[in-house]
DNA sequence: CCCATTTTGCGTACAACGCACGCAATAAAT
DNA sequence: ATTTATTGCGTGCGTTGTACGCAAAATGGG
């Protein structure tokens, strides 16, 4: 019905999953299950039929076990999810060796890495994340990037709004991007079919003179997609902060 | 669940809701509803509630209605969003004359009214707008944008890039606002418990060595709002369009 | 070796969701 | 007066997350 939430479930608990903080216990009947098998399959089902089809149920019948059975290892799905959020940002080769680069080059890599986290796990931008957890994978990822960026010269705070400025409009453009892919499938119109579909009404506001510039308007006004969105948007954004770092390097030397 | 979609539902049903298309019959009894009394209810719950409580049989008991009888001025809950995403666009106060600003001025001010225009309705920036059904009020507003940004000198796609880019930037800051405002209420826990839940084990992962610039960030690192990246990322945004135009600029004198 | 305890597996049942179907009442057209 | 069309709306469908509680498996202790 509406969106997701990061760190909504037991906190507390969802952090002893992340950090792997519990002890096997020793009696009982050995787990079929692990915690890392769940999490594997609740990714797979969202990578491939998005994160509306995602259930205890959908989970449980993929892995051949009982819905309750899920809840022996996690306490609900709020914390499945916050799981997946820290999986996917695992880094199969290990972090990667930027250190050659400049700013401006690291933060546009960064940019690239977002846009294609949310390609292949499409519902990973939709997840809010207002309240994250803070996972090993994702810890290591923020790691990485303040290393990067600290010759920047920033302060930290500065850092960390230019890192949310910048991850803000990456995942917002990618979720458009995701949107408009999956909308012909969704509703099983075409996007021409669905514009033609608003035509009739159109034509005639076009006609009553009221939205001259509109009807004036070039006929590949709309003719581009998300990724032209994304590299128009990018280049702008870091064209700003190389402005707003030369002025604060001429200040810098007038004292 | 997950989001809602713009354009999912009739569309061709949904724009002549939008432009009041439809002649109103001459048979059997007097209506006791209009389709602008269950669009401005909708709207109030989910600007009280959130969209999550949105639902036909909230609407109806709202208006004090059976929730089939909504059924009868709309086709489903799909129509009924692209209604209200088109009435939270009408201007009470008409078009507002801005032809004395600057292109600049003129963006900020665009942004600034998109950010409101979130705070008003907070759940507009979660509805996916990929597929946008055109009515009335959405038509007007796209007429005075590109009007007022004729002068920049750009193509017409240009323009609806750069709008694009603005608007997915300030929308997806919005969101994140609106989460972390909403969060507390939503899972009844501060944000100061949220983080100390996940002290624990934070301080054992920063005693480990193996996030040393994590461990060294400032106290304050994380001490902005959403308010501080939109003000950030918003004036860099337009400093690189200024660039962005100087080039241009600069470029077409060459020749 | 036996019993108690703990853990794993998982079925049942709950309320709310959108909306197809179809009936009753109202009101205009013939 | 009858026919036709519209409005109002109850019923019933499958899906959702998870509390509750029982059966089976396996270990610890006596």
């Amino acid at each position: 019905m509406t969106t997701e939430h990061a760190g909504s479930g037991n906190v507390h608990r969802s952090m002893e999953l992340l950090w792997d903080l519990c002890e096997r216990p020793s009696r009982g009947p050995k787990p079929g299950l692990t915690l890392e098998t769940i999490v594997t399959a609740a990714v797979e089902i969202a990578d491939a039929e998005g994160l509306e089809a995602l259930s205890m149920r959908r989970v449980a019948t993929h892995l051949g076990v009982g819905t309750m059975s899920l809840y022996r290892y996690i306490p609900g799905k709020s914390e499945l999810l916050d799981l997946m959020l820290d999986h996917v940002l695992e880094m199969p080769d290990g972090v990667p060796d930027m250190s050659h680069l400049g700013w401006r080059e690291f933060l546009e890599r960064t940019a690239r890495e977002q846009w294609q986290l949310c390609m292949s796990h499409p519902w990973y931008p939709f997840v809010d994340q207002a309240r994250p957890l803070l996972g090993p994978n994702g810890l290591e990822t923020v790691e990485y990037v303040f290393r990067h960026l600290r010759p920047m010269g920033l302060s930290d705070q500065e850092m960390a709004v230019v890192i949310t400025s910048l991850s803000n409009f990456v995942e917002s453009t990618a979720r458009v991007y995701i949107n408009e892919k999956q909308a012909e499938e969704r509703t099983g119109i075409s996007n021409d079919e669905f514009w033609a579909a608003q035509a009739p009404a159109l034509d005639e506001a076009m006609k009553s003179g009221q939205f001259p510039v509109m009807a004036d308007l070039a006929g590949d006004t709309w003719g581009f997609t998300s990724e032209t969105v994304f590299e128009f948007g990018l280049q702008r954004f870091l064209d700003g902060l190389e402005s707003f770092l030369a002025r604060r390097s001429s200040a810098d030397h007038e004292h």
